[in-house]
DNA sequence: TGTACATCAGTGAACGCGCGTTCACTGATGTAC
DNA sequence: TGTACATCAGTGAACGCGCGTTCACTGATGTAC
């Protein structure tokens, strides 16, 4: 009884799928997303547009894909950034070590770090997933929880931080302290990477990399 | 020597135009700046696609139009808000007018209050100016200036207040420092107004009115 | 006040383009006996 | 080990759609004498 999905056939379908996928990425990072066309991608890979259909039943198929796998990708690259700093924090310090965790800050630092080199990296792709929405397009649920994930290393950090201090809770937003600081965050960050991606500052004097570390400080200081 | 810009045909023409406008907005509106389809708002206006051509050269000649009038509105919109609660300062306060000026901080909540309510009034309008750039398609040279325009009360407000304090310049991002908090005003409500208007707030427990008021003072008492 | 003329709005047909998608089919490839 | 069969990748033609834009043309409307 083989296995279906690691026969020969399985695994050309998914090379060929993946080359789908990377024609369809430089294509929306040359023309954005509603440029995203299975016909012409077809012609690129040297075949006719029917062919592709036996990879993914539509249009939106193959956009809800790309839109997940964005997602996903961002949500690991955080991750990684986070888990790396709290490891490194618990190997150098002694002192957090012995206070039994790590450095939130510097969870959060890596997570915006490493966010805005994802984002610079590819602005069509963070504008895909934090840009204005493509029209007539809805994102499928597991979209939301991806986006929660993405959060998830920010607001455990935050979390974390707000368990060893004394509330006041004089400007909360919400009910929950680290919610309401990882959206400040949030919000903070992706002000300048929107602007930024979209060239906004291109004509003025202003150093989009300096003001994303000075919104970053701003909260963690705050 | 009559004026060809005021005879009955050039009042003709500037209705159709308008009507032209009134129909590419909804349409926009509906389905985002790149389903704007002059076929589609000929067909709507029970006109013939040709017909259009005598009122816009093209396509990209309407969209420009319609990018520039949005700015020209905002401009004027965030204008007038900001010199309402200069002039309503003036009355009310004799302090203030005896030190021979206005409130900078009322004029800059006036103007964050004008603009949250124009976006929110219309959010593929905010999107069009502020968000993901329409591929292929490059803002005319009078769009920064307007650009510079919107920001202008905001930053005469705060190189008022500037003025009337000690500086000490250590998380200054550039050399002005009123060019400074404008920009950080704005990256930081814009923020989340991009978020809002895609949708981003609507799977979480979070008031986005709220959440500006709170940006928008976390400027201020700076 | 009336007529001739120039101006200009709008039509209809057409061009060339690209899109998503369906369908009947050919031919290669893997698999079961 | 070799042959028969089922599976499946890919083609080519076609459908219907919408787009921007050009062009020769009709007919109404304002204007100059």
């Amino acid at each position: 009884m083989p296995d279906p999905t690691a026969g020969p056939r399985a695994r050309y379908r998914e090379q060929v799928r993946a080359e789908v996928r990377e024609h369809a990425w430089s294509q929306i990072t040359e023309a954005g997303a509603s440029a995203l066309s299975l016909k012409a991608i077809a012609q690129r890979m040297g075949m006719t547009a029917p062919a592709l259909y036996r990879y993914f039943a539509s249009r939106d198929e193959l956009l809800t894909e790309l839109i997940l796998s964005a997602y996903l990708d961002l949500a690991e690259t955080v991750e990684a950034a986070a888990r790396a700093a709290a490891e490194s924090t618990a190997e150098s310090t002694q002192e957090s070590t012995a206070a039994g965790g790590d450095d939130p800050a510097r969870q959060v630092r890596a997570f915006a770090g490493a966010l805005r080199t994802w984002a610079v990296s590819a602005p069509q792709r963070y504008l895909l997933l934090y840009g204005t929405p493509v029209p007539g397009y809805a994102a499928p649920p597991e979209a939301t929880d991806l986006a929660r994930r993405i959060a998830a290393p920010v607001q455990s950090a935050f979390a974390a931080r707000v368990a060893n201090e004394t509330q006041e809770g004089a400007s909360r937003t919400s009910a929950d302290p680290a919610l309401d600081l990882m959206v400040r965050l949030w919000t903070r960050l992706h002000g300048v990477l929107g602007l930024e991606l979209a060239g906004h500052f291109d004509t003025m004097p202003v150093d989009p990399a300096a003001l994303y570390a000075h919104e970053l400080d701003s909260v963690l200081d705050a």
